[in-house]
DNA sequence: CCTACCGATCGGTAGG
DNA sequence: CCTACCGATCGGTAGG
């Protein structure tokens, strides 16, 4: 209760400065991680790049790995919520894994910085919350290994292994954050069009 | 010339003890790099792993980073050499390309370890190494990217963006590091037979 | 959100 | 290939 005069005009300029700082932080922490990765990235280049000192973080965060959990955590929770919609959706087995991919790869175009951090560092949480994150894709996974499942039982499908199909679809799609090139002659949803269209019909004509 | 003569009788025993070592030094950081990656990994692990001290690998190396470029190196020399053999091979655009994918896939589920540290770690050489890493790869991306130009041309292969398509293939191959499990129930072979057959034709029947 | 600082880790080297 | 050691970096904290 002893707030001295300057914090409350700071608090009345900033808005809800609390929330705006803490998403500055990750949205420069996702740049620098991305870029250096995680344990290239210190805690001073990212306060360093805010105009910040490194203990300003610590009020934020508890620590260093819970900047990286938070934008970890965020791609799965999305990803996650779009898959189930999909899923649940109209459409046989093949008609929706096609939306399930053109959707998929689309989400991770257009949030590059986030889903290469959460590619290529994510095997870098504590091993309890990596279990977790695996433990949320597989559910994702899941999802798709069975509408495949479904697909190979009508007859609709390729007969192969459901998992190995699942696995080889997602990784398809998955593996454009290596390559796009946003800047590139062909946009995000161009891409994963081409993909998912490719995935469909095979490189045969 | 002032070798002691225990010095000698370990040469002997031990023969091409250089070689040895140096491989031994590989193998240990491969497992290690994979299993906690690069920056988590110290010298120390690797040395304590095959009951060393540190200073023991400067004898082979001159600094960690050459350890990890030493990997990195040798998996892309393996697969250029792959690449050019089948795609100078015999057989129509998509047969060489089919062939291409079941051998890439191959090559990399045989030595997971290496591939998965090749794959993970390499943007952590320097800006120069990790260059030159870059033109290598797109020298065999170009291999199959031209390849599938051909196929396109001659109305065999599906008529999309070759660039697209290429990076799509082998992303799909390649993705296979991360979800293969040896104890599986599928064999090496099946995986690699599946995945390609799945690109070949589409997921749809 | 800052200044000052600690403790630990670690790549690398000296010198043999 | 070992012992001993250095210099630098860095996550995290005290205390405000």
């Amino acid at each position: 209760m002893a707030r001295a005069t300057p914090e409350k005009r700071r608090s009345r300029t900033r808005g809800q400065a609390g929330n705006d700082r803490r998403t500055q932080i990750i949205k420069v922490a996702t740049a620098l991680f991305r870029e250096k990765g995680y344990h290239v990235t210190s805690l001073d280049d990212i306060a360093d790049r805010i105009g910040f000192t490194k203990p300003a973080i610590y009020y934020y965060f508890k620590s260093k790995e819970d900047v990286l959990f938070a934008i970890v955590n965020s791609i799965v929770d999305e990803a996650l919520e779009r898959f189930r919609a999909i899923a649940d959706g109209p459409g046989s087995a093949g008609e929706r894994i096609h939306a399930l991919l053109v959707e998929h790869t689309r989400t991770i175009l257009r949030n590059l910085d986030a889903n290469t951090v959460f590619y290529n560092e994510r095997g870098l949480l504590s091993p309890k919350r990596e279990k977790e994150m695996r433990q949320r894709e597989r559910e994702y996974t899941e999802v798709m290994r069975s509408l495949y499942a479904e697909g190979v039982a009508s007859g609709e499908l390729l007969d192969i292994d459901p998992s190995v199909a699942t696995a080889t679809l997602l990784g398809a799609s998955i593996w454009s954050y290596r390559w796009f090139d946003p800047r590139g002659r062909l946009s995000v949803d161009e891409v994963a069009e081409q993909i998912a269209k490719l995935l469909l019909n095979g490189y045969r004509r």
